[in-house]
RNA sequence: UGGGGAAUCGUUCAACGGUAGGACAGCGGACUCUGACUCCGUCAAUCUAGGUUCAAAUCCUAGUUCCCCAGCCA
């Protein structure tokens, strides 16, 4: 390993320890096998992490990607292009190592000839309902299909006809032979081919007959010399059939490493239930950033990094648990603290004038870009007489340690200068248009020479050079920690959270926001950490809030 | 006794017969030109019952609970 202080997990001691054993001649080669049957979302994240991870971890090491295309009823090219699209984003590198199941697939037929030939899988006439009724159920063993002691040679042509296109769908399959009265479903003879009339979106219409995951699966991990090939608990009894497979062919054979998947609260990350809020409009596209799925989190405006650091954190393990989205988004503020530039935007503006300020004075005052990082440098922030400030950085009767604007209280102006309240300018109906101060000249830059302290200090910009900025803030999209802890009758859909979007139109940004590009990311400060949206145009910035900053005040008013 | 897995703070990951520890969340405080960050403190766990042992989360026995498997899906 080439850091030693990251979190050590079972997978990693027992690769360790095959490479003491020498089991695989020192190397260490694992692959991530999506289906191109949807988005990836932050659970695949974990696997993606995993075994890359582990390749760029060990000396010499390699992860492949490989598109497990065996179904062409479910898989589609728009699938594969986001895959590829999201993994490279994500930070990892297949180098030349981009697969195909599919490419495999005359492959994979020789060695179901070979199958056949020596008597280890044989042609079943049954039909689905049949081979459904004689699997037998948990407790009771499976019946024997009347086909099942078929000559070699007879397999050999039914099967070469089955390929040829001779027979209907549904009509016949390729059996292993392996025991129907085995207590693991898994090896009552379990289908290898079926025949299926579809296009598929590599191999078009060459083939009638599609490998299962089963037989594929093996295969495909055998062809390209995986020495772990890691996958998630449900498969754990498929363990052997994996193995019979290649032991029956003689074939080089991975050793599969189950571990649990990542699930996290709040969202839901099946892949039926991911297209079912897609098409049913619950959420406005697979990118939506509220959706789990790596082009939502990347929409909102998390890095890379900070889903690997989350990954990382969460660990590696086999016991099914749910984690704390709650991690991810420390993970992400730990990152942009470090590195986001502070811009001030004020959310919901109110007017603030200056009464003993110039009129059509502009003022040019420096700020710094990131305190945290004094090599991001300062900008130039203009100040007039009227300025935004964010409605709820004034109260009338202010709670006991208020720090911010009220009647007769002075607030510093981030940067600018101390201001006091005098009075407020309502409407008929006692709404707060506007609110006066008075500015203490001797306190330009934000800071009092006879040493008088202020509390509070508020972000602010200028009236006549803010920008309009449209904000959209998120919520959870579930209100239960658990999604599809529902009512009776009811299912994940009724416990969406009908506030997971607030639109906030009519924000107010700093003038050094003009030019900002989509997905870049900011602190907005005493907000949170905002990223431009692709639906910015050159009249209305767009923001995502990705998350807020943690605040303590707000805690306190619960 | 169908088969296969898993049980450690609220969550998550460690501890591999030798002081149950870290992270997140929570709570309290200090600091602060972001009520942020940072820092300090604090809360809090070995599924149960027996057994082996000087010593058990770890080994043994018996239970309990949870997850997965009866697609021509992956």
């Amino acid at each position: 390993m080439s850091d030693s202080t990251t979190a050590t997990n079972f997978i990693l001691d027992i690769i360790n320890n095959d490479l003491k054993t020498e089991k695989y001649d020192n190397r260490v080669h694992t692959r991530f096998p999506p289906e191109p049957n949807g988005y990836l979302h932050i659970g695949h994240a974990a696997s993606i992490c995993l075994n890359f991870g582990i390749a760029r971890d060990y000396e010499g090491g390699k992860c492949n990607l490989r598109f497990d295309d065996t179904n062409p009823i479910k898989e589609e090219q728009e699938f594969v292009d986001s895959i590829i699209q999201d993994v490279k984003w994500l930070g990892f590198d297949w180098e030349d190592r981009l697969f195909f199941a599919s490419d495999y697939f005359d492959q994979m037929y020789e060695y179901a000839v070979q199958l056949v030939k020596s008597g280890h899988a044989y042609v079943d006439d049954q039909t689905g309902d049949q081979i459904r009724q004689t699997r037998g159920t948990l407790k009771e063993p499976g019946i024997e299909s009347p086909f099942r002691n078929r000559t070699p040679e007879e397999n050999l042509d039914l099967l070469t006809r089955m390929k040829a296109g001779e027979f209907e769908e549904g009509s016949r399959v390729l059996r292993a032979k392996i025991d129907m009265t085995s207590p693991n479903m898994n090896m009552r003879d379990p289908a290898m081919y079926r025949i299926l009339y579809r296009s598929h979106h590599r191999t078009g219409n060459k083939w009638c007959l599609y490998p299962m995951y089963d037989w594929a699966h093996g295969l495909e991990d055998s062809i390209e010399k995986i020495t772990h090939s890691i996958c998630t608990l449900e498969f754990e009894d498929h363990r052997p059939l994996y193995d019979w497979f290649l032991i029956a062919l003689g074939a080089y054979r991975p050793q599969q490493i189950e571990f649990a998947r990542i699930n996290v609260n709040y969202t839901v990350t099946s892949k039926r239930k991911l297209m079912q809020l897609v098409t049913e409009k619950h959420v406005q596209g697979w990118d939506d950033p509220r959706m789990p799925t790596i082009s939502g989190l990347r929409r909102r405006g998390y890095t890379p990094e900070s889903i690997q650091i989350f990954c990382e954190r969460v660990g590696i393990n086999k016991r099914d648990g749910v984690s704390d989205i709650a991690l991810l988004d420390h993970c992400y503020r730990e990152e942009m603290n470090n590195s986001a530039k502070r811009v001030m935007a004020v959310l919901d503006p109110i007017k603030l004038i200056i009464t003993n300020y110039p009129e059509n004075h502009v003022e040019m005052l420096s700020s710094e870009n990131n305190p945290e990082d004094p090599e991001a440098g300062t900008r130039q922030i203009p100040f007039t007489r009227e300025l935004y400030i964010e409605r709820t950085d004034f109260m009338e009767d202010p709670p006991k340690k208020y720090f911010r604007l009220a009647l007769g209280k002075e607030v510093r102006l981030k940067q600018a200068y101390y201001v006091t309240c005098e009075s407020v300018v309502k409407d008929k109906d006692g709404n707060i248009l506007e609110i006066h101060c008075v500015y203490d000249p001797n306190t330009k830059g934000g800071w009092s020479q006879d040493g008088r302290k202020v509390r509070g200090t508020l972000h602010w910009v200028s009236v006549d050079h803010a920008l309009d900025a449209e904000v959209r803030v998120y919520e959870h999209l579930f209100l239960k920690e658990n999604p599809n802890d529902a009512e009776e009758g009811k299912d994940f859909i009724s416990n969406l959270n009908p506030n997971s979007l607030n639109i906030l139109a009519g924000c107010k940004v700093e003038q050094s926001l003009k030019d900002a590009t989509v997905e870049e990311k900011y602190q907005f400060l005493r907000h949170g950490y905002f990223c431009v949206d692709k639906d910015s145009n050159s009249d209305l910035l767009v923001f995502n809030r990705t998350v807020p900053l943690r605040d303590s005040w707000a805690k306190k008013g619960k």
